[in-house]
DNA sequence: AGCACGCCGACT
DNA sequence: GTCGGCGTGCTC
């Protein structure tokens, strides 16, 4: 027997795998890349994943272990995926071990069987005309249902008011037998037909149509209520005629029942979902359906892109500005970009699509790499909604709005319309403070005010989730006279009540809409019509759509005017759109009014009067300039440490590797740019100090290598155990 | 990441 | 004398 070992990626955060000793018994024939393995690591029991097999090792002898088992014949993961793990390893400087966690469901990650996404059923295996001599009569009655249904689920069953066993009886008599099976997705029975196209999406169509079968990215800049959604189910029924999957993804909050219905009942083939809702078993069986063919559409938020789907024909992934789709913790990862990569290697489509797309995608499109297709037209001939800027600066105000903006409320709402009021900001009032001596309440942990929370009443730090009981005199100076400043969804909603007490007001953010189904019964109550005001936050600006509202209020568009974020203004101008874009249906395309002090804002007027696209020109005529992306590429790196001088510590020796690492080895390279280490926005959250450093370069390649050489180095760095750092490729978010 | 080893302070 | 604090090093 000849010597070998096992290539096997482990899920620990260390930047290289680890050789094995086969199991005992076992031949270098055995083992294919992609099974999984049990190994004794350390004093750990771990499974990982083989990467491959070979006759020769670097280590000692003595240090190798033979594996404990190997948990697959057939291999878990394909040679493709496992060439996209590596590339997602390499390029967000991550372990590879760690990444393949990503493509393998909790279950399996715990060394489950495939077997175990099975649910268990009963099938007859008796003649159906056959007449057993059974006991009672509810023993009769469930040989009737078999001889009704051939196959049934034990949970059917057992619901049914069945046990298990009677079912046990019926077997020993070999009337049934056990079954194990995937469940199958549901199927409607009859799909609703689809609707008739404008010409602009009908020509959208075709040009996606054309990329079929090969490698395209496409941008489908559509204006809300330009009917996307309808191009992408036509667009899919054509992947589905040619015998091919498609995979959608959504973002987190958009992946609502009503999206999901439109998904379902247009098509005749099996529909599976991923979202984070479900459980490990469901998640399974899911992810099973998708990679046995089984579901021809799998529908999902961000981690649903690593789904295999032996057929893969088509990728979709809607509101792809949407910051959901990139991973805040632990593995970075953008699944916008992965979809891109996944698809090119797969040969096929991707189609991203927005009212509102990211700078870096407009940039691609603009430059001819991804095919541009616009939807300009709403839908129905709507008209688009009317946008104005209301000025408040040096206006009386009435609890946070303007008179005139009152007036158009209540003449609204007289029309026995529906009018949205959009604040990004919960709680009461997002300062508490002393009238006397200027005291503010401020959080312990956080360099941030406390905001004031009326329903229940307490003082809540929404960085770091701290809650304190109100206080009513200044700790300070004693003072009774400490008050509430400023406006929250809440105290909007109060408001609303007292100068309107004959509407309803429905307030909708995190604290009123805690599960999906409460947010779907509000959301049918909404749609039964008749005049009411809706309060709330990003919540009400993402995937639902509210035909009787006729007025969109933006109560404070400001905050994100003047981020320190370079990306502040994009994200801000979306939000806006996205809000604005609620409003309205085709007779009745509603008007937009955004209360602002800044009324001119060079780049809120261009959005207000020549609409996203024409500010995202001119946004990215900026980037060039200053050489921020999409015009170069960036990564950060941040360091946090309950010690203040250890984090900013860590980022100086970061700036030095990297200066030294460029001064030996950046010849000749493209210039890789270093910006700090400054101190983030809010320099204190949790208790812990933060800094960051930001890295720039006009080349992927030279960014990579000397991340590669940083990442290496930070990992040998002694005297910093207590400070946590992480690499951010792409950060989409700097502060 | 875990987990153990190891070397210093305050306790039954 | 030990219990336990967390700094350091290692994991095939």
């Amino acid at each position: 027997m000849s010597f070998f070992v096992v290539d096997v990626a482990l899920p620990v955060p260390l930047l290289r795998t680890f050789d094995y000793l086969p199991v005992e018994g076992e031949q270098q024939s055995d083992y294919q890349a992609g099974q999984r393995v049990r190994a004794d690591f350390g004093r750990q029991l771990l499974t990982g994943i083989v990467l491959g097999t070979r006759t020769t090792t670097e280590v000692p002898q003595n240090k190798l272990k033979p594996l404990l088992a190997r948990l697959d014949d057939v291999p878990l993961i394909s040679e493709g995926d496992l060439s996209l793990a590596r590339w997602m390893a390499d390029y967000y400087h991550h372990s590879v071990g760690d990444v393949l966690e990503h493509w393998i469901p909790a279950m399996l990650r715990r060394g489950a069987a495939l077997t175990e996404a099975n649910e268990s059923g009963w099938q007859r295996i008796a003649p159906n005309d056959s007449d057993p001599v059974l006991r009672g009569d509810k023993q009769k009655a469930l040989w009737q249902r078999f001889i009704e249904q051939t196959d049934i689920l034990h949970s059917q069953l057992t619901s049914t008011g069945f046990s298990l066993a009677q079912c046990r009886r019926l077997a020993e008599l070999e009337l049934i037998r056990e079954t194990h099976q995937l469940p199958q997705p549901l199927i409607p029975a009859t799909p609703k037909p689809f609707l008739t196209l404008n010409g602009e999406q009908e020509k959208a169509l075709t040009l996606m149509k054309n990329e079929l079968g090969k490698f395209r990215a496409c941008l489908l800049e559509g204006v809300t209520g330009s009917g996307k959604t309808e191009v992408y189910l036509q667009l899919i029924d054509a992947v589905i005629q040619q015998g091919k999957q498609a995979l959608v993804l959504v973002p987190e909050i958009g992946l609502t029942p009503q999206t999901v219905q439109r998904f379902q009942e247009r098509f005749s083939v099996p529909v599976a979902l991923l979202h984070s809702g479900l459980n490990d078993r469901e998640r399974l069986q899911g992810w099973r359906q998708a990679k046995e063919g089984v579901a021809r559409i799998l529908i999902g938020t961000r981690s649903a892109v690593f789904t295999p789907l032996p057929d893969l024909g088509l990728i979709i992934l809607d509101e792809e500005h949407d910051g959901s789709f990139k991973q805040q913790d632990g593995l970075r990862y953008s699944a916008r970009d992965f979809a891109l990569v996944r698809a090119h290697q797969a040969k096929v489509p991707v189609l991203l699509g927005s009212a509102t797309p990211s700078l870096e995608t407009l940039h691609n499109a603009l430059s001819g790499r991804y095919l541009h297709v616009k939807l300009t037209q709403r839908a129905g001939n709507a008209k688009p909604p009317g946008m104005k800027l209301h000025s408040i600066l040096h206006q009386p105000m009435i609890s946070g709005f303007a008179e005139p903006v009152l007036s158009a409320i209540k003449q609204h709402l007289d029309n026995q319309k529906q009018v949205l009021v959009f604040l990004n900001r919960r709680g009461f009032a997002p300062l508490l403070a002393c009238r006397h001596c200027g005291w503010m309440a401020e959080c312990r942990r956080c360099d941030a005010r406390l905001t004031l929370h009326q329903y229940p009443p307490h003082l809540h730090c929404h960085h770091c989730d701290h809650q304190q009981p109100v206080v009513h005199t200044c700790p300070e100076c004693h003072s009774p006279d400490v008050e509430a400043v400023g406006q929250g969804t809440e105290r909007i909603e109060e408001s609303l009540c007292e100068l309107f007490p004959l509407t309803p007001v429905r307030r909708v953010d995190r604290d009123t809409v805690r599960t999906k189904q409460a947010f779907d019964e509000l959301f049918n109550d909404i749609h039964q019509g008749g005049s009411c005001i809706l309060v709330g936050t990003q919540m009400l600006a993402k995937g639902h759509h509210f035909p009787d509202v006729t007025l969109v209020v933006i109560l404070d568009s400001d905050a994100g005017l003047f981020s320190a974020d370079f990306r502040g203004m994009e994200h801000s101008a979306q939000l806006i759109e996205q809000v604005a874009g609620r409003a309205g249906r085709a007779d009745n395309p509603g008007d937009v009014w955004i209360q602002t002090l800044y009324a001119d804002h060079p780049q809120l007027n261009l959005l207000i009067d020549n609409g996203y696209h024409a500010l995202a020109l001119s946004m990215l005529k900026e980037r060039l300039e200053q050489q921020l992306p999409p015009y170069s590429h960036m990564a950060m790196l941040r360091s946090e440490c309950e010690d203040k001088r250890l984090s900013r510590q860590l980022t100086d020796q970061a700036r030095h590797m990297l200066q030294d690492w460029l001064r030996q080895y950046g010849k000749g390279n493209a210039p890789v740019t270093l910006l700090g280490p400054f101190p983030a926005i809010m320099e204190r959250r949790n208790g812990r100090f933060r800094y960051q450093l930001q890295i720039f370069c006009p080349e992927r390649k030279s960014l990579h290598q000397a991340l590669d050489a940083l990442v290496k180095q930070l990992q040998s760095l002694k005297g910093f155990n207590k400070v946590r750092w992480h690499l951010d490729v792409d950060p989409v978010d700097t502060l």
